[in-house]
DNA sequence: CTTTAATGTTAGACACTCTAACTTATATGT
DNA sequence: ACATATAAGTTAGAGTGTCTAACATTAAAG
């Protein structure tokens, strides 16, 4: 019995955890329903397979979240930051008020859905109450204001005005939008030969460089 | 025991059904799924909850559907076929080759995600394995063909072209993506001032008259 | 009017979510 | 250092849900 703690104390974590408490459970559990959730679906996720694979009883999970939602959500908001990073990280090396800014966020923003779909329909498609949750609002009105702000830039300013909210508005729609038709593979069924980088300055130009809106 | 068959042939369907086939079990249970799925969103949808409204047994269910699944996959494609006789009903009276034709085609689509967001969602948030199944896939590339012709009639033409499949895309991404942004609250946390009626003819617009592309 | 098929039922196996009560390790206070 | 409190696991089990199997009843067909 005290031989096996001194294994247990020593032994950093080579293969088996035959330990009580593995210090980092949490993030496990997260990473094990991120997993599961690319692999079979966000609706097809159960908390029983992730305990499976972090190892742990079925009973582990609630010692760290409220309840299922609560670890889809963790995932949502993980999906989020990485996201805006990805798109800060793209933005960055380009010139401001270029419109390569506006093309590299779709481009990420779409690069996204297409790499993690599981996750990325968890951030968005799922209903759920996910307004209720501080965290995931206010990363998602982060983003927004970034593209607001970036759009705004482009027009020369860096205050956000009226008309850069609706431009906005437009950009995000449009690679939202694409996002989901690729993900549903309504693109093939359109038999569309177009790659997707020209779509997407397509749609910057149109949205940017367009008139204003006659009224 | 005669009598009451005497009943259930002539008394249409007055309160009480006592009967062992009621005789329209599958459509009773399809709209209870729809009731559900809009009542308590498509993830929390029960067939038990379903059998419960139609008033019969759990098991019942699986005489005519094969599994949950293919309940949902049945609301689905209602909604979707749904969606296709509004829009042709929109479009019909309009001016061929004008505009307004190309802005009712959005108005029905974004309108229909506000009217049946759970439906909605059905139809495309949910990843499954939806494009396996024949009826679905097929209705909704009817409805992408639908929207391709209007764009090339617009143009003047009766035959699609490669670029009038492009422009379909684009409307449809813009409008998808409206419908999936309304309905996850996006557009508030935008405090956005703006009337869905300009959005979409400012989009028509964007995407008909638009500016060329710079190649 | 008998037989067959369609369509319902009950019973129950199995998976999943979550709670309660218990156990073990870690952290804290003196 | 030691005792104790707390954090973080465990097992057991209640409750719900999906789906199957075996049986029951009605409708349809010959």
């Amino acid at each position: 019995m005290s031989e096996t703690s001194w294994i247990m104390k020593n032994e950093p974590e080579p293969q088996k955890r035959a330990q009580y408490h593995h210090g980092d459970l949490k993030q496990q559990l997260i990473e094990a329903t991120r997993q599961l959730v690319e692999e079979k679906g966000p609706d097809h996720f159960s908390v029983s397979e992730a305990c499976r694979r972090a190892g742990v009883s079925t009973a582990a999970p609630y010692k760290h979240f409220k309840d299922k939602g609560e670890m889809l959500r963790a995932v949502a908001l993980g999906g989020m930051e990485r996201k805006m990073e990805q798109m800060l990280a793209a933005v960055e090396p380009l010139a401001p008020g270029s419109i390569d800014r506006i093309i590299a966020l779709g481009r990420v923003y779409v690069g996204f859905a297409i790499a993690e779909p599981g996750v990325f329909r968890l951030m968005f498609g799922l209903s759920e109450d996910h307004d209720e949750y501080e965290d995931l609002v206010k990363t998602g009105d982060t983003m927004a204001f970034s593209v607001q702000q970036e759009v705004a830039l482009y027009r020369g300013s860096d205050t956000v005005e009226e008309p850069d909210i609706r431009r906005a508005f437009l950009l995000w729609s449009f690679v939202h939008g694409v996002s989901f038709l690729l993900l549903d593979g309504k693109v093939t069924h359109m038999d569309m030969a177009f790659d997707l980088e020209s779509v997407l300055s397509e749609i910057a130009y149109r949205v940017m460089d367009g008139p204003d809106i006659p009224d």
